[in-house]
DNA sequence: AATGAATGAGATTTCATTCAT
DNA sequence: CATGAATGAAATCTCATTCAT
């Protein structure tokens, strides 16, 4: 967990100062139990109780650091933010692919792979898509498109320039109607393990890319 | 209101014969107070006693109807849904459109007038899809993809028959894309008149269909 | 109990439909309980779990008849002052004395005679007048001083017209010296059940009325 | 603050020897900010964190200096009241009117100036007086009127002695007349500077005084 | 001696559901 | 069948007090 992120925390009065002072096992411990709790239910059906008998805190203790449940999802959502971004941040620096194609086909693997590889983390994220209401799932919903939207944008830019991508099509729409398709992914991806029905997912990733790279007319 | 869906329901125990025997005007208020509770606010949020306020029937009565609180949504979602499958159906019925290009148009145009004439709908709609957890926003989420999924394929179905759409791409992927689009602009519209934020949404309709009609390779 | 009374609290928010549709005996019963549960501690430290189980009620009935808790503090403070006010006024109805000196007298005994044969709503008193803070508090003192200052000044009115009380004197004064005396007898006979101490109180009626009449100048 | 006093507050068990053995500033400024708090808002409703941050001190601290809430205030009242004890030791040993007239006008004129000079004094006191129950708000209550009670016992013993009070009278009712009022004159000096209303006080004290020297009898 | 983190009892309030009338 | 009063199980949050460091 990021100490940084925590300090910046307590100045917007997400966390307190208590919180921040706590062993770094011990936040870990409470960010993981509350962050399986977001992710079972929705914040609104999910009992403090429950979360601090799972972190082995007393419920008084998780008032002390968090002052408000409301304050206790925010932390949650911004750390699991943090490391959604470290990810995606990881990801690029490290990407080695250089024609559009490949990225993106890339991109969405890796997309499949981080969901796959953390359901916790997928059914959290699916919980706030979906089922928190209020003004702080509406604006993780935001930071989420926007995030990948700027991912995109680079690639489509990158490409239009290279010449990989056709020059007369609207910037802001192919960026759209990529977004479209990998938020669609995304969602697709974050719901299968949670869900108990199968998934009918973006199997065939190759064809979704040659019907976006070719264009439907005949 | 429609009186076999209500036999249905009965069967699936979602109503109550009681229910069932309401003079039609009684079951309407009962509906249209239901739905706007819910799309005022999330069910958990949404106290039985307004409902039963807004409807003009007592508490009592309302669980002589529905027995559980679940059940009064699960009845408001299905003859939400069976409303929104009847306007697409006759949509689709008084279509004239031939082409693929102006269908997709026509289509997304008369998602747009939908939401925008019917807000009261869009904000249950978007609780629904957002904000209620359990297995019926799940269904719900998944009907009304498949609802467009099965117009979008026959779209596809038939331009690829037609040849306006090239027959060496995946049905399927095609149909995925198409959808994503699509559920994208829903998404944004929905959002439109209940959210405070301006939309970011697809403005450019011509702009986008270009792009999935041309596709991106340069 | 008033129902008169019950109609208005109920117009003011106090109390609501429910609980004014209850058996009167119900309503006493409620009363009762929560009279003694005031007198007993301050508001603040009287819970209501012991309210509901002296009344024979559950908790949340208790919500159902007052919705805060500072409304059932509310009815019990105006249906006690009620009879308090029922109290003088057919005191104040049966009087016989004429004379300014036994009216007074009378009025002594008569407030003696009120708080020893009502120690609970002294007891209340006592509290709404000492330890409950507030606007409540606040109003019910200024009341009660009120009902007696209402009293006392027709009582000097008359004594002036009739030339048993010199007219070189402010009527305001009087008034207030008076009142000052009557209330210091009020405080002190309200203690007197209620604390383990052995009251200081005006046990010499006469003697004090003697001084008030031939005042101190020697 | 007077060390002898502390002394015995220790041996009473209202403070410990841990807190005797402060340096003097440091105990100052805890009686300075606990009578703050206490004089806000009733000792229910004042958190000790409050204090302890307006003291400068660790909660755990206030722990060790005084063992229980209750204590510290007990501690703020004992030393409140003796410097309250002080003021009016030190205006009897300057007092220089010799005539009752005249003492008991002083008096009065002395109680106005200590009040309106000292609000957060008297707000603390008016919240011992009325809102704070238990014992320690009922002996408060009692060594104030106490301590002013033997003030007007001396100046009206005195008055007997030197002639100026007749002699035919009850010197307790005359103490209990003349305290009644001072008290009333009291309460109301303290309740002006916090509470919103204007008071209807004794603001003639001339008149009031002839009505108590003259007599009421015409 | 000083600190402040940890605790848990307890308070108010909401509301789905039951049930007597 | 309709009604709405009654219920009590939660849920959030506060805070005096303890205790390890």
């Amino acid at each position: 967990m990021d100490e940084n992120l925590i300090v910046e925390m307590e100045k917007a009065g997400v966390v307190t100062a208590t919180f921040r002072k706590l062993a770094p096992p011990k936040k870990t411990a409470i960010y993981r139990a509350a962050l399986n709790a977001f992710a079972v239910a929705a914040a609104d059906r999910t009992a403090l109780d429950d979360i601090a008998r799972a972190a082995k805190v007393s419920k008084g203790s998780l008032f002390q650091y968090f002052t408000h449940k409301e304050s206790l999802l925010a932390f949650v959502t911004e750390v699991f933010f943090d490391e959604y971004q470290q990810y995606w941040e990881r990801y690029l620096s490290r990407e080695h692919a250089v024609r559009v194609h490949n990225r993106m086909n890339d991109y969405t693997r890796a997309l499949e792979e981080f969901w796959t590889s953390n359901p916790i983390g997928a059914a959290f994220c699916l919980n706030m898509l979906f089922e928190n209401g209020g003004l702080l799932a509406a604006e993780f919903r935001e930071h989420l498109v926007d995030l990948h939207r700027a991912h995109v944008t680079e690639i489509i830019t990158r490409g239009i320039n290279t010449g990989e991508i056709r020059r007369d099509l609207s910037r802001r729409a192919l960026v759209d109607v990529l977004l479209a398709v990998l938020m669609s992914v995304n969602y697709t991806l974050m719901s299968t393990p949670v869900r108990g029905k199968k998934a009918r997912g973006f199997v065939d990733r190759e064809a979704v890319l040659k019907v976006l790279f070719s264009g439907m007319a005949g």
